[in-house]
DNA sequence: ATGCCTATGCGACATAGA
């Protein structure tokens, strides 16, 4: 298949357009491996989520070199979003509206090759109950809100990200396990059901109706090797991406790698 | 019931993650 060089503009127009998403857990940490993962699969889009640094602290120098520009959301010691792109991308928006006193970096926007992209890193929410549940919750109504005014734009829109909710019982490992955690309360998946319900499209389940899909395995008690795994990153598509999709999949084996993320890239294409 | 593991911060443990 024809790809762009790392450094060019797509020279094939009619080339599909690459969009990913990947929770790196730290950019400073992960650098090797999501140079090795961008010069492996070639997107021409990724939505980074936990890069856990200041704008000032972003690696922009070996991501241009690896052919990407890069806009940075990004917040001292956790959360940070960004958007690497091939193209020239034009920021749309830098967090959610709706809570002033909101300071978490988790939502970054932006408009690229007439695509509105949103990475999202969306709260996890535990312990629950509690605080931190409750602002889990917020979160997501105030990015329902904006889901809907992107919606009422109806421009091809992508939401990809790290929404930490496990959309149904296939979605986990073991219900049992994780019956106390945030991931899977009635609650948030009430609120990612509200999304769907909306009419956006779960890219991964609609090329993958049933089955695991996992995105996530976490570092303790050998998740990986066992395959305890959860789908908590995804990306959703208005209805203008939804009519151009192609193709979705997860990058899996990038769990395996030296100092792996806990979390692996999933994408979608879209034709031209 | 809890910790397991990993990353970050101005660190010599705590916080956060999921």
């Amino acid at each position: 298949m024809r790809r762009a060089a790392a450094g060019a503009v797509r020279p094939f127009p009619s080339d599909p357009v690459r969009i990913a998403t990947f929770n790196v857990n730290g950019i400073a940490a992960r650098l090797p491996r999501l140079l090795d993962w961008l010069a492996d699969t070639q997107p021409d889009v990724a939505c980074l989520q936990e890069i856990k640094t200041v704008d000032e602290g972003f690696p922009v120098a070996a991501i241009e070199a690896a052919g990407y520009h890069a806009l940075v959301h990004g917040q001292k010691g956790f959360n940070g979003v960004a958007i690497l792109s091939k193209q020239p991308a034009v920021e749309t928006q830098r967090g959610l509206p709706g809570e002033p006193e909101d300071d978490h970096a988790r939502y970054l926007e932006a408009a690229i090759d007439g695509v509105i992209v949103g990475a999202i890193y969306l709260p996890n929410g535990n312990p629950q109950p509690g605080p931190k549940f409750d602002y889990k919750l917020r979160w997501f109504d105030r990015l329902n809100a904006r889901a809907d005014a992107l919606w009422a734009s109806e421009l091809p829109v992508v939401l990809a990200g790290d929404y930490n909710v496990c959309p149904t019982s296939e979605d986990v490992f073991s219900e049992a396990a994780m019956a106390a955690d945030a991931l899977v309360q009635p609650e948030s998946r009430a609120a990612y059901r509200r999304l769907l319900g909306g009419g956006w499209l779960d890219a991964i389940r609609s090329v993958q109706p049933s089955g695991r899909a996992y995105t996530f395995w976490d570092y303790q008690a050998g998740a990986w090797p066992r395959d305890h795994g959860l789908r908590i990153d995804h990306l959703l598509l208005s209805p203008g991406a939804a009519d151009r999709l192609t193709a979705a999949g997860i990058d899996r084996t990038v769990r395996a790698g030296e100092r792996a993320s806990d979390h692996v890239p999933a994408w979608v294409e879209l034709r031209s």
